[in-house]
DNA sequence: TCAATTTGACCGTA
DNA sequence: TACGGTCAAATTGA
């Protein structure tokens, strides 16, 4: 598509900007020390537009706008909780499966550093199922959400190894967490049994993982700007080389960079005898997750994840953030 | 004892 | 009918 380019440029443009006020915003908000939860709000708002900007850059190129989801086909996961009738459900599950919003994200692991299996994302899964799958070399593992009963959360994710590159972890997301609502009560109760204290691991982490370049859904990649987008690959390095700036001129973000920005994703335990084990990491990510939402829309890329921190319906929707956004183009180099 | 993982079986889709 | 996705009983581990 021949508009393409200037949609990807104006998006761009839009984000970087958004996210150049809503960082104003929040200093201000510091100054007057604001309530902890307008903070976390900006701060959202400042990584998601860094991240969509950066996924927008990604795709630039290489992939063509994403594609966004028919009001009709974006599906939130279903609002009941555990069927009545199980076998209902069973039954309308194909139907979910067919219109579930669906992104893919690429993991690179590198195994030089001995951790290997980890693609956290900030969510607690729960693993149901591995499958062989035909014509791949390794099988495909299911993950749900652990608060899948609990919480009515039905996403669900795929993890697979690349058959060209061992170390890459092919992430298919399912759904969007219903449960991240429930993540700000636990960043609020913080030190809930699954949380335990991420900071020293993420230092660890970061160290130890790259992450590739996230490719956007083929099939049917939902929206990959409402979450997903905050998933897909934008942890990368380049963006490791396109966010210092941004970074440097707010220590805010700066330091929210040296925790949260280079995070590895989902534990494969079938595939890595690491000794972090798949609880390990998901308590550690949990946490991340439940101290920081904010740090999801970033780590979310090393997974991909992520509508981590947004439900479909929620705010990363391009269109709403346009709607709350004015842009202020002498402010922004063109 | 509870939660998580494993794994064979079942089911729906293509 | 083959394959992918999910279920659920059995197993494992903390």
């Amino acid at each position: 598509m021949e508009c393409e380019g200037s949609w990807e440029k104006s998006e761009l443009k839009n984000e970087l900007v958004q996210g150049m006020e809503v960082a104003r915003k929040l200093k201000a908000e510091l100054e007057l020390e604001s309530s902890a939860d307008n903070r976390d709000l900006l701060v959202d708002k400042i990584l998601s537009s860094y991240d969509k900007a950066l996924l927008i850059l990604r795709w630039n190129g290489s992939v063509s706008k994403p594609h966004t989801l028919h009001p009709s086909t974006k599906t939130s996961p279903p609002q009941s909780p555990l069927p009545h009738s199980h076998q209902q459900e069973l039954k309308h599950s194909s139907q979910k499966r067919k219109i579930i919003s669906k992104w893919v994200n690429q993991v690179k692991v590198n195994s030089e550093n001995g951790f290997e299996g980890s693609h956290e994302d900030g969510y607690r899964w729960r693993k149901y199922g591995q499958k062989d799958i035909l014509g791949s070399k390794y099988p495909r593992s299911y993950y749900r959400c652990t608060f899948r009963n609990t919480k009515d959360c039905w996403a669900t994710k795929q993890v697979q190894r690349s058959e060209d590159d061992p170390n890459i972890f092919e992430i298919t997301y399912k759904g969007s967490h219903t449960c991240s609502k429930g993540k700000k009560n636990a960043a609020m109760s913080a030190k809930s049994p699954d949380i335990q204290e991420p900071q020293e691991h993420h230092t660890n982490f970061q160290n130890m993982l790259t992450v590739t370049a996230a490719k956007p859904g083929n099939e049917e990649m939902a929206c990959p700007f409402t979450s997903p987008s905050t998933s897909s690959g934008c942890r990368t390095q380049e963006n490791q080389n396109f966010l210092p700036s941004i970074l440097e001129n707010n220590p805010f973000l700066g330091s929210l960079s040296q925790t949260h920005l280079l995070l590895p994703n989902t534990p494969e335990s079938n595939y890595f005898p690491s000794p972090f084990c798949a609880n390990e990491l998901d308590g550690i990510y949990s946490n991340r997750c439940s101290e920081f939402d904010v740090s999801e829309i970033i780590s979310a890329h090393t997974s991909a994840t992520n509508p981590p921190i947004f439900d479909f319906d929620f705010s990363l929707d391009p269109l709403e953030l346009g709607q709350n956004f004015r842009f202020n183009a002498s402010r922004f180099p063109h």
